[in-house]
DNA sequence: CTGTATCCTCAGAGATACTG
DNA sequence: CAGTATCTCTGAGGATACAG
């Protein structure tokens, strides 16, 4: 892409399917929530998000864990006990954020005009 | 992000605003057909991208125009002539979509087990 | 506590036809 | 050439109830 050989369709077919791994209303906001190794039970998540449904949050749960983004751990015990984590991968997801991040911030320096929305 | 101090609805708010004016079907494909300096006439991105209808890459375009990514000039010519080019902010997207593919890329050297789809 | 199952709504996306 | 106008369909997302 810095590059100048690519072809447009493969390019954008290979970050859309990263940008789909975190696509969604929820899913960046789960992320966010368990950036920095933090370990949160489904209870501290709904905590966390109160508008999150809990169908929502499962499914976005499981579709993060089938990604690779984000390990489950159930715990066998009388009242049951599972949390969640992101995989190093997932940790490894924040450059990409940042850099997502840092170019909206550079929006007002360069494109003086704006037409407005 | 990369810092451990940051609010996690605030951040996720800000790369999900960022990652809505890149999200969809075609708008990265749109983009990367105009990545690099290319200047395109309507009739050119039909034919670059044949499986999207007119309603859908007019809609997109205007879409990336009103958000800024994309420049649109319309000469005044007796067969119309528009072209579309990307904006310098527009251009500056290229670093951003870099970092999410050097992330997919890492996905098999970080996470050995993958537990299937 | 940690989820599933069902039903419903609505915006994004597509097909087709038409216009300055 | 460069679009707009309709119509329809689909799937993401939400509300609510139920379950191990």
């Amino acid at each position: 892409m810095t590059a100048k050989t690519y072809t447009p369709r493969t390019a954008a077919a290979g970050v859309e399917a990263a940008l789909g791994l975190v696509e969604g209303r929820w899913k960046l906001l789960i992320l966010f929530h368990l950036f920095d190794g933090k370990v949160l039970r489904y209870s501290d998540l709904e905590r966390a998000i109160p508008e999150i449904s809990q169908k929502m949050l499962a499914q976005q749960l499981r579709r993060l864990e089938a990604d690779g983004l984000v390990a489950r751990t159930a715990y066998d015990e009388v009242p049951p006990r599972v949390d969640y984590r992101l995989t190093p991968w997932g940790q490894a997801l924040c450059p990409a954020l940042d850099a997502f991040l840092s170019w909206t911030e550079r929006r007002d320096d360069e494109s003086p005009p704006r037409p407005a929305a």
